[in-house]
DNA sequence: TGGATTGATACGGATTTAGTATCATCAGTC
DNA sequence: GACTGATGATACTAAATCCGTATCAATCCA
């Protein structure tokens, strides 16, 4: 079975007429009788009832007809695709995240992407870093969205986004109406922290941070994740150093006011393989710089220091 | 876009190995390089990976795979379907039928003919012989099961079933117990008859038969539907000559026995088109004939007289 | 009855396809 | 670190297939 044939078949179907359709098929009548002798040969069945005046098709023709059209189709239709994927306009695109980039910079990336590719199915699988290098590597995703990463050999990385680091602090606290707090005053204050182990990057950058302001944090909980964190500071436990994204975070409360002399920004990052660079990495980076961009213009500045946003605050 | 090149392909995909899928599809290493180069020339796009010492797909070469699997199996289907279809094997069957074959042989010969081909589908539809004459030139319907035509040139039947009258009395009727009855015992009796406008046969042989007895039947009421007549004659309106086939529409209140000089019995024929003969016409008849039997042995005699069977009789 | 139309057949030339020999590259090994 | 074996790509020749022209047989229409 042929393709050609069956095309040939097809355009018979239509103008059951063997001049007319081989001229559509462009070529000559003669060859256009052999190929339908050739496919019905090769079914073993006629397809058409020849009258030597009128052609008509059998009900096996009939049949075959239907078949041929949805055939023809959907090799069309696959060529297409595999030729979108291949060019990356299409296909599916496996991102592992960390969770705090769930009410940061994820959900702008995500936009800014589909806006550029359409019709890119994104699979998203929210990870831990450590998780993400696996999964990278075993080619479970195509993507990583992460905090900036030790040197990894197999693994390549680009920065997308420097957050920079607020206090939090709860409603009710003397600082709460403040513009900016330095870090020496936080000098006896109870602090909330980011574990060493599962938070390495903001752990290192804020005890860098105070030791470089010469103040011995008191540390009096600890916890992984930043909701976690803004919920503690709103319940009085005590304040806390945290990446910008968390005034995206609606938290009742608790509020964020601007450091003169904070940590280092903690980058976000997109990571992949390094040996087969997956084709919409490129795209998935110039998503994610404008992500980055538009979200410094909504107000939640990467370098400058402000007066934090008003926020709403939801029970 | 080849079959053979995305079979090709597909078995590359499988094995992805150039050798050994080459070796199973009965062509040389180099070719079928050649074949996977020209189908991702023509698609534009790379399907495999080549490492010079590993083969994988890629994005679109999966996706490609996941379709090229479903076309080539369609495209066998599409084959089988259409030898089938071809060959009478599978396909559709549309039937016209006179509404007193519903209780009588029709059931029978259905069952006969779906135990042949099981593939084949039915599409019954009730019609006067008039309207299934019409259906028949018209390609409407396939076969015709009808009472024998007048001779009409494009149209061919063969009898399959030949039902001898029998005589309808009421229950309560002297003639009731009786074995067998002559007609010209009905002489002075009320009689219910098909008239001649809507069953032509059954009024021309039941009239013949009272020429040949030498009797004046009593006209008292006519109806075209069996079920009607033996509805008139359990009412007590008269009695009525009704082919054989009426014992199997159970009805209270209403005996059948046997004549001794009966009409020439009515038949059911099968017809069809004489200038196509549809395929299936040909396993039609032998169910039809199979069923004929079926339905002699089963206690309804087409030529023999005997003492009437039993009946069940439901309200 | 003759002309026109339609699909089938025959045959020679052009294109495509298949097979053989060979090469370049890389992984694993001693 | 050179060698060996394996793998896919390339080049070239032979065979098969495909395609177009010429022609025929059968039918319809005037």
């Amino acid at each position: 079975m042929d393709l050609l044939r069956l095309k040939s078949f097809l355009v018979l179907a239509e103008s059951l007429h063997f001049g007319r359709a081989a001229a559509r098929l462009g070529v000559a009548q003669p060859h256009l009788s052999r190929r339908i002798r050739e496919l019905e040969a090769e079914i073993g069945v006629r397809l058409f009832a020849r009258t030597q005046r009128r052609v008509e098709l059998t009900a096996a023709g009939a049949t075959l007809r239907l078949r041929a059209i949805r055939i023809l189709d959907e090799v069309e239709k696959a060529k297409v695709e595999a030729r979108q994927i291949g060019t990356g306009s299409a296909g599916r695109l496996r991102i592992g995240f960390i969770h705090s980039s769930t009410y940061g910079v994820l959900p702008a990336i995500i936009r800014s992407f589909r806006a550029m590719r359409p019709a890119v199915m994104l699979d998203l699988v929210e990870m831990t870093m450590i998780e993400q290098v696996r999964a990278l590597r075993a080619g479970d995703i195509d993507i990583g969205l992460l905090r900036s990463l030790p040197d990894v050999p197999d693994i390549a990385f680009e920065t997308v986004l420097r957050e920079p680091f607020r206090l939090a602090v709860p409603a009710d606290h003397a600082f709460a109406g403040r513009a900016a707090v330095a870090l020496p005053e936080l000098s006896g204050e109870p602090l909330v922290l980011f574990p060493r182990e599962t938070s390495p990057l903001f752990h290192a950058r804020i005890t860098a941070a105070f030791e470089r302001a010469a103040v011995t944090p008191v540390i009096v909980q600890e916890a992984t994740q930043i909701h976690t964190v803004m919920g503690l500071v709103a319940a009085g436990i005590g304040l806390a150093l945290v990446p910008s994204s968390a005034e995206r975070l609606p938290r009742a409360g608790a509020v964020l006011i601007a450091l003169t002399d904070p940590p280092e920004p903690a980058d976000v990052s997109v990571a992949w393989r390094a040996a087969s660079r997956p084709l919409l990495v490129t795209p998935f980076l110039e998503a994610a710089h404008a992500a980055a961009v538009g979200l410094d213009a909504a107000g939640t500045p990467a370098k400058v220091l402000t007066r934090p946003a008003p926020r709403k605050q939801r029970s």
